[in-house]
DNA sequence: GTTGAGCGTT
């Protein structure tokens, strides 16, 4: 199963396919989203990756959390709606 | 035309 992965502090300029590429240097990203307001259209500067295994998951929080990109440190953690099928 | 705590979307 794949592992959700909350990142905030996102820069305004950041999209689901730039997380994508960030992420991917850990691990295998099945897929990266970024929140954006459907009202106005724009990012709302947090996202969720998806892995497709817990250990790619955790290399990325532990290599990605706390570190600027694009001059702004990233708060990479465990997204809440993890679920109970990943084991 | 902007901004900045927050756990989306089908």
């Amino acid at each position: 199963m794949s592992v959700k992965v909350f990142v905030g502090n996102l820069p305004f300029s950041a999209d689901d396919q730039k997380l994508k590429t960030d992420f991917s240097r850990f691990g295998n990203v099945d897929s990266a989203r970024v929140v954006t307001d459907k009202h106005t259209g724009r990012s709302r500067g947090y996202g969720f990756v998806e892995f497709s295994d817990q250990a790619s998951a955790e290399a990325s929080i532990t290599g990605m959390n706390g570190q600027p990109m694009d001059g702004r440190p990233l708060t990479v953690s465990l997204a809440k709606s993890q679920g109970a099928e990943q084991r």
